[in-house]
DNA sequence: CGAGTTTTGAACTGACCGATACACAACCAA
DNA sequence: TTGGTTGTGTATCGGTCAGTTCAAAACTCG
């Protein structure tokens, strides 16, 4: 019953999603994410109100795609130990182009917003604390795991691990200290 | 020879860096530090050249404070064992007020900038590396570390293993969570 | 007392910030 | 074709950005 959108509203945000991981939420102007979305000024706001409902939706992109990618690894074949190395692998690997991890430099340079941003970060944290205590769990059955272990202990310390190795990577270490940071965080919780 | 200058210029670092620590470099406007300090706009940039400059002294104010703390404790008595919980202890009170720690958000949103920020960042991440390798090389021969651990290796697992711990901080971990990656962290190099 | 040097405050610079106004183009349903 | 609705491009909004200018003020030293 009108016009029709000439873009395609998920590769903008994608697009966006990009601005705002290379060079941060405040440091990205709206004529950056003209220029990295290709569309106008108009345009942008018709479909996104605000810089900040855009890096909202940049956000959830981020989360959504990189929470299902580590979802796919728990979820997949192998024991829990086997399964957890795999997404610490997966973060040693994209922790070497140095942008470091959204959500971090999110966490980092905003804190928790009190509004949806914070409301998302909450959440992000949240889903992975369950998918790793999920797993976690799995692994003291499955004796992968060393026994007597909390998952929700378990869940804490991988997520620390992983954004103490995502800032490692934002330090510039190469890709064998990422793997002996992990190694070592690995020996604090597999079996024998 | 001439007029003197009306404020302490170390206490005026001090307050720009808190306000660099409160807000992120971005989102820190020359006005905020005119406030922060209490000086006005040409004493600022009569004594600091530019926002970037007074950043950079800042930034430096800090990591020397930080790393004297640290290496107070690291150079105190009890075996490398104790001193290095004590460490961690420090990182995680220091933690719970939430806004993080100053190199962490600073590496998050500003990555390594090829400057005197970037080179300032690189040399922290040397001290504390270099450190830390020092307190666990005394820790193997003390026996208070396990046996056979490379020195280098535990160094960079310590260092993001505080940083991972800063993250937490500001996802909002609470104390208890915090000791608990820290008490899983020193499992994999504590010796039994 | 000045002469010389530096700090300070206030006004100001051009550029850019996020966001908007508005005319018009593009489309759909009738 | 036409009326209603939405997208898009251009120009622009008031405000703030980092940084500068300049004259008056405040000091030291001769």
């Amino acid at each position: 019953m009108a016009r029709p959108r000439e873009f395609d509203e998920t590769a903008a945000v994608e697009s966006a999603m990009q601005a705002f991981w290379d060079r941060g939420y405040e440091a990205t102007s709206t004529q950056d994410l003209c220029r990295a979305t290709g569309l106008g000024r108009s345009s942008v706001y018709n479909a996104f109100t605000s810089k900040r409902a855009l890096f909202r939706r940049a956000l959830a992109h981020y989360t959504t795609r990189e929470l299902g990618k580590r979802k796919a690894i728990l979820d997949g074949p192998g024991t829990a130990a086997e399964r957890l190395t795999a997404v610490l692998d997966t973060v040693i690997e994209a922790g070497l182009g140095n942008r470091g991890c959204l959500v971090v430099n999110t966490l980092a340079e905003l804190g928790l917003p009190n509004d949806e941003v914070g409301a998302a970060l909450r959440s992000d944290t949240a889903q992975n604390l369950a998918m790793f205590a999920e797993c976690a769990r799995e692994g003291v059955l499955d004796g992968s795991l060393r026994d007597g272990l909390d998952p929700a202990d378990v869940a804490e310390f991988l997520l620390s691990t992983i954004s103490g190795l995502r800032v490692m990577g934002r330090r510039g270490s190469s890709r064998e200290a990422l793997h002996t940071v992990a190694d070592l965080a690995l020996s604090a919780i597999l079996a024998h």
